[in-house]
DNA sequence: GATAAATTTTGAACGACGTTCAAAAAAATC
DNA sequence: GATTTTTTTGAACGTCGTTCAAAATTTATC
């Protein structure tokens, strides 16, 4: 019995992740509780403290499994050989899919403020990053000449501006589209800001 | 004396308000402690509930008075009479240097979220109409034909474009660009999507 | 202006929270 | 199976927003 030890350790730390996560979906990131994960994951207050250094780091790992089932949705093969643009439209329509579908988890990624004390670890921050690379490649074909780092902010913006879009509807801070009428704002971004591209190339 | 009680009201009132405004201005809003603001404010910490309900609602008058700063920003009579996508850029890099500006009080129109027992007031939903209004009147210059509703839609969508530009930018959940950097990739941004609106009128 | 009634202001106290850490339980070692 | 080491526990701590009985102040009455 090897490592028996960290075994235990990594399984505690699953389900203290799978339990938040659970929370999280179910109530909201704002209505996160430690004394409910840990009852949840079935250990006793203080285990969380022996996994993580806070909440905010078990936070990050939910947000982090957040990150690898939105980039699972992202990436599926569907439209592998479409045009550039018609692959950007099916970006942004698969990142709104999944942020109506998963709305907490979705809000979480950006809801989570970390206290100056412990910052977002780098590690987490370049999980970020596959979203930008997604982007970028459809970008490449439809400017093929852009320099690769323009092409990188250019795949920020565009993200952003989806992003944007999704949140105002999605925060309920001004008046609720129907979806229907979202999906067909942020397709019509998105083609407005492809042909807008191509137009330059 | 007539209504002096209302004015000492009044008065406690708006204290606590710009207390509460410059603590968010230099610490940021999740820093904010009732505590802090009737120090502040000169007066005992219950006072605070003799005027607001709860935390949430002081921080509803905080924001309050920032979109109502952000809309004079916005307002200026600068660029009255110039082409439509002009005036529309203009708003946009109007709308960046707020946020940079004062980006604490503007992260906190947006980072705050009042608990389900008190939702956001109407009033205060409101406020954040003169945003779309603003932007919907370049907008029905460049597509006239447009029935309002959409154009509505479309103000709201181009809004939250800019918006979400901006966010991912100055949140700093991506790395950072330099502003002038930011400041261009918001008005091609612009640009490309008033470009698209009027090609397609 | 003294006294009583009404109102306003106060800050100690409460419950909920994240976090800590001495002690108990469990496991490993001999 | 006794002893040492490690892990787990949950009571206790400090901080927070919020409450509310009591103190302070203002108003009303004579």
């Amino acid at each position: 019995m090897a490592g028996r030890r960290e075994e235990k350790r990594e399984d505690l730390k699953a389900r203290l992740i799978e339990a938040a996560r659970e929370r999280i979906a179910r109530d909201g990131l704002a209505n996160l509780r430690a004394r409910d994960i840990t009852q949840d994951a079935g250990c006793a207050l203080g285990g969380l403290y022996t996994v993580f250094s806070d909440l905010a780091e078990l936070v990050i790992h939910v947000n982090s499994a957040t990150l690898k089932a939105l980039e699972a949705r992202l990436t599926l093969p569907e439209a592998k050989d479409r045009p550039p643009t018609d692959r950007l439209r099916n970006l942004a329509q698969g990142y709104l899919s999944f942020a109506v579908e998963h709305r907490n988890l979705w809000k979480a990624l950006f809801e989570h403020f970390p206290p100056e004390s412990s910052p977002t670890p780098q590690w987490h921050l370049n999980e970020h990053l596959f979203l930008m690379d997604v982007i970028a490649e459809p970008l490449a074909e439809l400017q093929p000449d852009m320099p690769p780092e323009d092409r990188a902010i250019r795949a920020r913006t565009l993200f952003g501006a989806v992003h944007g879009v999704v949140s105002i509807s999605l925060e309920g801070r001004f008046v609720g589209l129907p979806l229907e009428r979202l999906a067909r704002e942020v397709d019509e971004l998105v083609q407005t800001i492809a042909a807008g591209a191509e137009r330059r190339r």
